[in-house]
DNA sequence: TTGCTCCTCACGTCACGTGAGGTGGC
DNA sequence: TTGCTCCTCACGTCACGTGAGGTGGC
């Protein structure tokens, strides 16, 4: 008979293990003495200690172990726990190695050490969202192209939300692939939630569907916000992500008065 | 002003983290109604929390994130922080890739299906012990090339020892490399801690030094033994390991009367 | 008046590590 | 008598999820 020390050395494991194991019902003491409590076991024992070690090692749960080794399942079923824990455990690295991709993104962005604070890109599926939009062409990207269409296309739905009376959410825009020319689709509209809303002449009703993108949220004024892009696509493309649709601008904070206040929360849509 | 349930759901997260981010002074809402408690968020705390998310989900802990966030640390210290993650996180991947590999290898010795309950490998460092031993060759592997080598090697240590007035502790064997004849030098004696013994005729003290070794427990008699060691040979080729080194065996419990109940120890040296 | 939201505790998670405070055998 | 071992609580870990029990605004 081996005191718990004695045991514990013999096994490579903590005294506190050993006791934790006596808790749990996973590795009992051959005898445990009435008087003091002194737990004493078996070199026998060992064989029972490395089973648990084992599975312990592939990461299974101590209820688990516990239930392999005292029901004795048949071997298919634990050849099914085995083959369970390799598919976690395969799943487990996939989403390590795409982290670690993201961590390194992260870091080829300091280097770039662009203003922008890069630690703030999040992958999130969008909510859908229903608009009223309206569309225009601009002669391509870049604040001094968009604006001028912004200013016009705005107006145009704010008048038919207002006629159909219906209250306007928040603002949104997209933009559609730019054609050879460098030109571009612009979509501009506003969350209606679902307000009942007739299309008019210019404006209609669209759903924006639910996608998978890398969102940053920009404060500051839209002139600036290009270095927000280029930051964000090299992101993008240095975590092992590619585009995959098109980019959305949400509005959360539109403030005419002081534009260095506006929030801004750019939405790529991305896939692997 | 925003709700928590409203900010929540704008930013993807529940409002029981909201609440958990301001007990932890990550998040604070911007402000508190004193009657009642409520917390009210602006948009503007989007971005905020857009960094909380983007840290935490490369691996930060919320106690990181707020020192990163609130002490504006310099670009170097920011990118020794991604750096160490990404330490982290590759030491991580490895770690789980051998623990599938593990995991792969004992799905395989469940397909053969051996009597022995494979779950029963443990890997670790062996203690260092000091043995009396003596040596001897064997035809070959295998309990009736062994058995009777041993039954002439373990009387001759034995009464070294008792001349010397040592005590003997667990029987230790191992193993050389067997020659081209398919001989073995057989290494067989005791573990003597450390009392002073010196060297006899035949029997010397040596140091068996502390390696890396896969070690299996078996109980039964040493007839039988020799499945095991296919089985455990096989799973170290499977796992992804290799040999590297001379197997041991310890024979914790040796029982003349009862060689079923008898507990040896085999260890395998490895290396990846 | 009935839902809905929000609030504050407080337990549970997983497998122990780490004291605190006390006792028994050499 | 002094170390050493062993014992039983009980807290802490990490980031919340999940009730319980209660309140305020539409």
């Amino acid at each position: 008979m081996l005191s718990i020390g004695d045991f514990a050395r013999l096994g490579h494991v903590s005294p506190r293990m050993l006791r934790h194991y006596d808790d749990v019902g996973l590795l009992r003491p051959e005898r445990v003495d009435n008087a003091t409590g002194y737990r004493s076991y078996t070199v026998a024992q060992l064989g029972r200690l490395h089973r648990v070690l084992a599975l312990r090692d592939l990461g299974f749960g101590l209820e688990q172990i516990g239930a392999v080794l005292d029901d004795d399942p048949p071997l298919e079923q634990l050849s099914g726990m085995l083959r369970l824990r390799r598919a976690e455990l395969a799943q487990g690295l996939v989403e390590d190695e795409d982290r670690l991709r993201r961590v390194e993104a992260h870091l080829r962005a300091l280097e770039g050490s662009t203003q922008m604070q890069t630690h703030n890109i999040v992958l999130k599926n969008t909510d859908p969202a229903r608009v009223a939009e309206t569309i225009g062409t601009a002669p391509g990207f870049g604040h001094q192209h968009l604006g001028p269409v912004f200013q016009r296309l705005v107006p145009k739905v704010l008048a038919h939300l207002e006629r159909t009376g219906a209250r306007p959410g928040i603002m949104i825009a997209w933009y559609e692939e730019p054609a050879d020319d460098g030109s571009v689709v612009v979509h501009a509209g506003f969350d209606i939630a679902n307000q009942a809303v007739d299309d008019g002449a210019d404006v209609h009703v669209t759903e924006l569907p639910e996608v998978f993108v890398a969102s940053v949220m920009y404060h500051g004024a839209m002139e600036d916000i290009e270095g927000v892009y280029v930051t964000l696509v090299q992101w993008i493309e240095d975590s092992g992500y590619h585009l995959a649709g098109r980019s959305r601008e949400l509005y959360h904070v539109w403030d005419d008065d002081d534009p260095t206040r506006s929030v801004t929360e750019i939405q790529m849509p991305i896939a692997k």
